[in-house]
DNA sequence: GAGTGGTCTAGACCACTCC
DNA sequence: GAGTGGTCTAGACCACTCA
């Protein structure tokens, strides 16, 4: 482990390097915390697969041994992607990486919640229309970082939530990662998409940007969601990011709005 | 300062009051962290207005001594307030109350953003439709936690963004705190909305939490936002917070999405 | 150069979980 | 009781701002 700028640190590991160069007048100087390169060094362990989605990670002890460091430092990198929703503490049994398949985490990406409250709101159902490949159109190749015409899988489907259609959703998902996706096996899977994606395919999305926007209801689109045409309903462009910002998921979602409602929070 | 639950800390000022009885099999042990505890503190000196918004507080090394507790402590205290947003650190100058009057903070609460950022995208107009005393409904009485029939006073106005309307809100604030705000006094003032509350009527809005859903447009709405009857409308309701989570401000807004759209990040 | 927040360390003890 | 994360302390030094 060593500084990327000044370090006056008398462990021989931190004086190595860049320690002469810093503070010059040389270059960008792009002093970068120690706490930092641990956090890059634990966020690349996991983009790796060193540690999987639902493991324990080393203890803090472990990992600051293993990078050379205080167990403080290790600290403060681990708050922090705790802080991003990579890891998850509990106090007394370790560090775990965090996972799609977990009750607390299912609707951390579904943001769209009931008026009021009923016993049968949480019952979710989902029907798959479409899951093929395409070629990617110049818009989707550009959310997704790859290039125009090359394979994308399309997945559409509806979501009903307490009986009624509710949410119609166009999936772009990068044709190489997922090959082996088909319809058969979303029918045949009962959990999260994310949880889907996440075990089968060793991608976890990690974050995600929406655009929302209001529309008014094609035709079809009234159908699918069977309310009147022209009706106003949400729309929902999400690009949903894996470790280290990588874009791997493009998402359109139309939400009938009249007994639900987008929930968020300013701060 | 003390321990809310067990201590064996060598300081008199934490020893006192609680040890005995902590840990044991008496009702709720609660136990309190110190930082918590000196969170609630400096929260407590701010709602009372001891450092206002904008200014400067205490340095850690004087907050340490003023509570009896370390710097690392009072540390992870301001941390806590900081990534809450009540407080600003900054490097070599201290820690400053937030406010609202700052270029940064100022879309803070506004998440509407042009699709096609354009040069002339940052000009904002206001026109204040109404400004005036009403009594509370049921509803917005239950939201700002006042009586039914207690006075609120509603603003209505429309933004304009790059020239275009695109914005209809409608405000209501609780009739007591706002006692000598005028359609007058709102036309004069020409920065941020948040702002003239935070200066003039020591409320500041601290946080909110938003109801997002599209509906169509009313005939009057359609006119005030210049697009067709029907159209559908990004329906924002908002209920604002100020320090202690006390409800201050209702406000439903009607976005125009066809060239804007509401960003927001998941995480 | 004085003063501020930011980083890093080392060590002690506490709360919690599980064997 | 062993092991984990959580809290608290004390001290050193660094980066940054401003006079």
């Amino acid at each position: 482990m060593q500084r990327m700028a000044t370090s006056s640190n008398s462990s021989p590991l931190h004086a190595a390097g860049f320690a002469g160069a810093a503070g010059t007048v040389g270059a960008a100087p792009v002093f970068s915390p120690l706490y930092q390169q641990i956090k890059a060094l634990i966020t690349r362990s996991l983009q790796d697969g060193e540690w999987k989605p639902g493991e324990l990670i080393p203890s803090e002890a472990d990992l600051a041994a293993r990078y050379g460091v205080s167990q403080g430092t290790v600290r403060k990198a681990i708050d922090e992607l705790a802080a991003d929703n990579l890891l998850m503490r509990r106090q007394g049994r370790g560090t775990f990486v965090t996972t799609h398949h977990e009750e607390q985490v299912k609707f951390r990406f579904l943001r769209l919640v009931p008026d009021a409250p009923r016993g049968d709101a949480l019952r979710m159902e989902r029907r798959f229309l479409e899951c093929h490949r395409v070629r990617a159109s110049t818009e989707v190749a550009r959310s997704l970082d790859i290039k125009q015409g090359d394979m994308v899988l399309e997945i559409r489907r509806v979501l009903h939530l307490g009986g009624a259609p509710v949410v119609y959703e166009d999936i772009y998902l990068p044709g190489t990662a997922f090959r082996g996706l088909t319809a058969e096996r979303l029918e045949r899977y009962t959990g999260p998409l994310y949880a889907l994606f996440e075990s089968e395919f060793g991608t976890r999305m990690v974050r995600a940007e929406e655009k929302l926007r209001a529309v008014n209801a094609s035709a079809d689109e009234a159908a699918l969601l069977e309310v009147e045409s022209g009706q106003a309903l949400l729309s929902v462009e999400r690009l949903s990011f894996s470790y280290g910002d990588r874009p791997v998921e493009l998402r359109r979602g139309l939400y009938s709005t009249t007994h639900h409602h987008y929930r968020n929070t300013l701060s």
